[in-house]
DNA sequence: CGGCATCCCCGATGATACTG
DNA sequence: CAGTATCATCGGGGATGCCG
């Protein structure tokens, strides 16, 4: 479904790289501090606002409510309120989320497989700069 | 998944989801607006200062260094310093920063397959919200 | 050519308190 | 419980000029 938005006329290749591709504005969606966090969490499942929080330890309720709100925005979250007293709002992975959210596990499972060695080199790096 | 107790203990096992893991450090590192994209690039080789500052198109050459020396200390990038006159200064993936381009050219990839989804999706959001 | 220093703006992030 | 409002802060990020 190619859609004849008015993207750069020469953009029939999508490309990350190119400042004018929407791909590229896919990219800095997800690039944010919690972004890859709230998906990945939500890849076990539909959560509340409340398990959420839990779930990522050290998140602000705003920027927990905004990020969520944006994620959604672009379809990659799907919000239900159940319109219930008191409230209970659920957020879960739309299909397009899914798909996002297989990959980010592997990059998270990476951040953990490989942190040591970026401590090692940090360190490394630091200390020989403080001589 | 041990999703019923929480990682007191536990602590043997890296985990994102724990703030104080240093995991989660590795996350936030790559999770900036340049990060992603300067890998990337570098994975298709070698590259100088110059040469990065065209592939991404828009990063201005404080951000380009900032980032890149922010890398080159987690040691996720190799700077390489040919103390000629002119300056001649390359950048290269460490093996490590390989490991993790992988992941990344697969991310770019789904950027590149979905943008179209969000597009529309943002358009319906705010459609719906401005009337 | 690569990159550091400086000034400056603004959005991202966050702590706190309040509301339906 | 979920979300908003407000205020304060921190750092991203651009512009410019200087240096080895």
């Amino acid at each position: 479904m190619s859609t004849d938005l008015p993207q750069a006329h020469a953009a029939s290749v999508p490309d990350v790289f190119d400042p004018t591709c929407s791909s590229r504005h896919a990219l800095e969606l997800i690039a944010g501090k919690w972004q890859m966090l709230i998906i990945s969490a939500l890849e076990e499942g539909p959560m509340r606002n409340a398990a959420l929080m839990r779930r990522l330890g050290d998140v602000s309720q705003k920027m927990l409510t905004q990020t969520l709100k944006e994620l959604e925005r672009n379809g990659l979250v799907m919000r239900e309120d159940k319109k219930t007293v008191p409230p209970h709002v659920e957020y879960s992975l739309s299909p397009v989320g899914r798909s996002l959210s297989e990959t980010l596990l592997v990059l998270d499972r990476w951040a953990e497989t490989h942190f040591g060695t970026l401590d090692a080199a940090r360190e490394r790096y630091d200390a020989e700069r403080a001589k």
